[in-house]
DNA sequence: GCGCGATCGTTCGGGGCCGAACGATACTGT
DNA sequence: ACAGTATCGTTCGGCCCCGAACGATCGCGC
């Protein structure tokens, strides 16, 4: 199977990756770990871009302001608590991201039944179509920067990616 | 081999993907790369802010004013555009992180010697220092946070990720 | 009942971030 | 030479983002 420096890596991306021992490579570095996450912040960051200037410019959402909604489209409505956590944004944040979704109808706050601190959020119907007319063309763009993973290249991607995610919660968690 | 849904999925995460499947199972969507791509961005805001707030605050560094220190000290001076590009921001956000960088002395802009229109940014002794100082404890909690993968896990991890670093690039450049 | 600590969402200040507009400079063809 | 075009870094307006401080509300112990 292939290797992490197969041809399939691009010659300037090895490259980077030998600037940076050469740089530091007097430093007690674990290289193996340094790559994995650089690599997944390059990633996040080009995709992330991409996503933003292809679907998402065009129907004036930022990046949270879609993630809140989808949020709500899969989970439907919840605290804010839950839903900046679920959304990797804090309190603050999202209360700035919630005026401009109820400013276009998006979604909505209303008071919580018994409990006057909290506050429900829920998506309007109008939130939950922009969610489903989105997420098509935006899924064609997740296929298209992974069209050069095989089947089994994406499930690893996930697989391995969860495995970290799962490590950070504990580490903020526990200690 | 560990296949996509092996035990070491905790169980909260493959829950949230059925319910991504089943809220939005009638929409035509290639879920395979859904969720490599989603994965992406969860695995990374969640380590972005684990790295700010455990290594980055503490020496009053924004995210992207480390890694432009970073960046100019594994590649040495250059202008403003090519290292916007390698940090992943743009010029405008390039020129108020400089401004950080420049008032506590880490970094520093000088006129192009035949170009007036460039700029070449550099890094001060201290700013290098302080990469050389902070890369350590940072490195420390990449090799953390990747504690649950094999070598050959993190290998695969950022193989595939600089094949989807490519095909960003590709798509973005061409088309 | 009633303080008192905990928890909720909001507000605020400082900075990051982008895209568009801008001024300055360099390059091109004629 | 020089007008037109391209490219550079900066500025600007608007939004995103965080952490800290805050007021409101709740739950607990007494």
């Amino acid at each position: 199977m292939a290797g992490p420096f197969s041809s399939t890596d691009r010659a300037d991306l090895r490259q980077a990756e030998h600037d940076v021992r050469r740089a530091l490579g007097q430093l007690p570095l674990d290289f193996r770990s340094l790559l994995a996450v650089s690599n997944i912040f390059r990633a996040a960051t080009a995709v992330r871009n991409h996503m933003e200037s292809t679907v998402l410019a065009k129907e004036r959402l930022s990046w949270s302001a879609f993630v809140v909604l989808f949020v709500l489209r899969v989970w439907g409505p919840q605290e804010s608590h839950s839903l900046a956590k679920e959304a990797g944004i804090t309190g603050g944040t999202l209360t700035g991201v919630m005026k401009s979704l109820e400013e276009r109808g998006l979604a909505r706050r209303q008071a919580h039944a018994t409990d006057g601190r909290r506050v429900v959020v829920n998506a309007t119907a109008t939130g939950r179509r922009a969610v489903d007319r989105i997420m098509p063309r935006f899924n064609e763009h997740e296929a298209l920067v992974t069209r050069d993973l095989s089947d089994a290249e994406s499930d690893q991607l996930a697989h391995i990616l969860r495995k970290v995610l799962r490590t950070v919660d504990e580490v903020d968690a526990r200690g």
